[in-house]
DNA sequence: ATTATATTTTTACGCGCGTATATATTTTGA
DNA sequence: TCAAAATATATACGCGCGTAAAAATATAAT
């Protein structure tokens, strides 16, 4: 590597010999110039590092290769896994992931999205914040770039929607939890952020009906994301003031199922399946830690694997055939039980 | 709003009756143009929706406003935390963040600073991945940006470098375990990423021979960031390998303990201080769901607030005297013993 | 070898905005 | 009221790169 420092890429096209916009053509598309230039070129770029600006390329391409991925809130493992496997799909198709958390903050969703603008993206994975999310401004970006959304459904919003089948996955549960023992309580947000959090409701009472049991809601108060706070609080109080009628909890994700756990676990009730046990807890998800959690989780895991892989997909086909779908897509995919200790 | 689409500068120089560089002078500081300018300017600003191209204003500034932060993990709540105090100083002091993940990985660490040279940030507080991180290509990157490390040093890179003082903090614990109980033993990666993991062990020796104790290491393998499971896997094998000569595990960090915690769990080992617990666990962070374990985890606690304030201070400092600091600086704040349900 | 075709080069302009300079206009102070 | 100081405008060029069109060159086909 020479020392030579090439801060541009007129620089770059004279140390190679090869005129800048045949320079730029490569960066655009290798295979895009003959073969010998490319050799040329890529010799030239073992001597000298240059790499284009990213954000000057972006300016005036028609079309690029960046594909956003914006999800919820960055800190959450369980978002943080699906951005990793949503950007490994990006990455394999040849695109290049810009990936952005809203932090909760419909503001800050926005904001994701006009930066994403900026960089004209040639499409978007978008897994919105909920009911909060500004869907009126989304549906806007929307118009101008093919966007895809995942997780959390807006209706009407984007070409295509990839999620998971709540009513399935609940239905399972509750399924399961009815055949092993006591029916489920349901313990969740009065005032849930998530869309999918008023599926599970509904999911959790026509099972419930179905299965001829009648649905008991715990429904408290929070806001805000922190969930293992609001299961850990809320907990304490239903099992502090006897509010359970039954000696089943189904909860509505695996964060606030682990803030429950943990008051459980200070009240001094033995969570798990045996006759020495007071309490059954069941989660929904199949959070990273909850497999960590004591006793570990029963739960439903989403299949990370398929929705990413199918959001990844549905945009990509989008934007090859550069046409709008022309009718609005969704896909459901089926959670599975996972058994663990807590139920 | 008027319904009239602005796309550019120069579209909002036309219907607010500015002329294109005043209106230029105005977003770069608000305050620098004459007041009735300025009231002008923002009125046309509330009937007309425009704001600058972030990435077109970058490129042929001097000097921005943008600053720029890099963690070594976004999806470790740790991390996320710490990123979120950061962020907030930098807004409250007038200038941009732009947060950036390594996921561990340290070329994505020397990509992160690579896009952020091109926005031409003011300046960068990096937080390395560690023992791993390109010091050679990180140092290079200080010399043009100035940079303030934090969480973890790399010796002498960068202006200055805040992080906590394991010294004292282990020596806390310690302290507090062989007082309360038997001496602990130490459970850690046998080659973890991150220094202060062995600055930890260290200190921990330390302390346990000025207080007569023999110290036990309980050196683990294990390679990545996924530290539950790593402290989950290998706890497991200690535990049923009775390879415990004492009581009480003191572990590198709350995120091994958490895993540790789990595998006593599945033993049947109760943890805790009363006469029938069989187990004291310890950890070290205040991790964020150290208060969520069951028991809840007994720790020390990073002082997140003065670690994140002074690192944005000290930056804030270095860029408006427009020197680099005459000595590199390091501050270390002391961590505060937390008392839980573990030991 | 000659023609047809594919690629590269030259030249020029555009993206959205920063910034410098000369000039025009306001505001201020006495 | 009038000159001095402060601020705004017009104009022009730069940042690093995309892209279009015509001219020049290299490769393929006959």
């Amino acid at each position: 590597m020479s020392d030579f420092k090439i801060k541009n890429m007129d620089d770059f096209a004279s140390v190679s010999g090869i005129s800048r916009p045949t320079i730029s053509k490569y960066f655009n598309d290798a295979d895009s110039v003959r073969k010998s230039t490319r050799e040329r070129i890529e010799k030239a770029l073992e001597r000298y590092d240059y790499q284009p600006n990213f954000y000057a390329m972006n300016q005036n391409r028609r079309l690029t290769k960046n594909v956003g991925i914006v999800i919820p809130y960055m800190a959450d493992p369980h978002f943080a896994e699906i951005a990793r496997n949503v950007e490994n799909h990006v990455i394999e198709a040849g695109y290049r992931p810009v990936v952005l958390g809203s932090q909760g903050n419909p503001e800050q969703e926005i904001e994701n999205l006009n930066n994403l603008r900026l960089l004209k993206p040639a499409g978007v994975l978008l897994a919105p914040i909920g009911r909060m999310s500004d869907a009126r401004r989304i549906a806007d970006f929307c118009k101008d770039v093919p966007t895809v959304l995942f997780d959390a459904n807006i209706e009407d919003v984007g070409e295509a929607f990839i999620g998971m089948n709540n009513n399935q996955s609940i239905g399972l549960i509750v399924e399961y939890l009815c055949r092993t023992g006591e029916p489920p309580a349901f313990f969740e947000m009065l005032t849930p952020s998530n869309p999918n959090a008023l599926k599970r409701r509904n999911a959790y009472v026509n099972s419930m009906e179905r299965l001829g049991h009648t649905p008991h809601l715990i429904q408290v108060e929070g806001e805000g994301w922190d969930f293992e706070e609001i299961g850990f609080r809320e907990g304490s109080r239903v099992i502090a003031d006897r509010m359970l009628s039954t000696d089943t909890v189904l909860c509505s994700n695996d964060r606030l199922a682990i803030g429950f756990l943990s008051a459980a676990y200070q009240h001094g009730l033995r969570v798990g399946l045996g006759p020495s046990c007071a309490l059954r807890v069941a989660g929904h998800d199949d959070h990273p830690f909850s497999r960590y959690t004591c006793p570990t989780l029963t739960t439903v895991s989403q299949d990370y694997a398929a929705i990413s892989a199918r959001s990844a997909e549905t945009l990509f086909t989008l934007i090859d055939t550069e046409q709008r779908a022309s009718s609005r897509e969704v896909t459901l995919y089926d959670g599975k039980l996972v058994m663990r200790g807590s139920a």
